[in-house]
DNA sequence: GTCATCGGGTTATGATATAACGCCATTCCC
DNA sequence: GGGAATGGCGTTATATCATAACCCGATGAC
């Protein structure tokens, strides 16, 4: 709750964040006729406690607090699988953990910047690099299904500050 | 051994591809004193059994099959992250699994083009990837440090047979 | 020879993810 | 409404991937 590692960015108003990422959630599933059960909006609303990456484990303590009893992994695997597929949440491979989208809505895959100082994670669409990604697998005859870029390095706060918050 | 899933690409002589692997860390490692010892070139030589990235449990097998006796898991971890270090090898994050990288020498990441049906990956260096990845994060203030890219989709013998050789 | 360093063996444990089975609520057809 | 199909989710067990802690012997510097 209180968790200092688990605090957002740089200091914004993170619960409008949480709010404005529910809000599309339901209007988007009511659009699609996908069932946002109580269970799969209370999982996607632990996605987005921070902008940090967060293992299906992590979100799993969270819920058997919430809940007093203990949950299954199960169960938010499956939670966060639905998520995936709604394009709600992204898994980032690299941290085998999951972040919510900031943009959902039309299909894409992103691109992550990830700052391995403070986890902070940044989705961005860029045009070149998925063009330059099209473009290099084509040349090779390969055909994209599913593109994942996830780049390491360090968040602009963290370059100027010298020893931030710890990891999550 | 004669394990069907373990045939590497579309008919090229696999040997000549180990073999040169094999050569090639030989002189890099001696060239920078760093120790290649008969352990590591032997893990070395399992990840190169294929062009299909493999799991360290997997070399762990075969390493405990060639030497008669089990060999324990950080054996084979250790022996990875050296040959990581050292550029011989690449982790692919996306199937927590590593690869043999057929022009090691210069410190470089790489993109890979990861085939969901018969699991081959080729390994390029597509500058104009690499750069739009650099000024993408540039543009955002984000300092790289590792990008990763990981493409996952149909490799172009696999686009034209229907239904090819299951996962390794 | 003595010491520091490093590779690697051994055992145990942690972290991530899925299989197999079944119950029950919702929905849809009639 | 009755009855069947579907899908969400609980339960238990297990698979897969990775590291911690400790020790020991080989190697090379001095
Ligand atoms: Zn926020
Ligand atoms: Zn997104
Ligand atoms: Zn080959
Ligand atoms: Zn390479």
């Amino acid at each position: 709750m209180t968790d200092p590692s688990l605090a957002p960015a740089s200091g914004h108003d993170h619960s409008h964040c949480v709010a404005d990422a529910l809000a599309r959630a339901d209007s988007l599933c009511a659009s699609r006729g996908a069932r946002l059960t109580a269970l799969r909006r209370r999982v996607l609303e632990l996605v987005w406690r921070s902008h940090r990456p967060r293992g299906a484990y992590a979100i799993l303590e969270d819920l058997s607090q919430q809940e007093g009893k203990p949950a299954a992994p199960l169960t938010v695997y499956r939670a966060l699988d639905f998520l995936v597929e709604q394009g709600l949440v992204h898994r980032i491979e690299s941290l085998n953990a999951y972040v919510g989208c900031p943009a959902p809505g039309l299909a894409h895959t992103g691109q992550f910047l990830v700052c391995e100082s403070c986890g902070n994670t940044e989705e961005i669409d860029d045009p070149r690099i998925r063009e330059a990604i099209r473009d290099g697998a084509a040349a090779r005859g390969f055909r994209v299904r599913l593109p994942t870029v996830e780049v390491r390095g360090l968040c602009p706060d963290c370059q100027s500050r010298p020893r931030p918050e710890t990891t999550p």
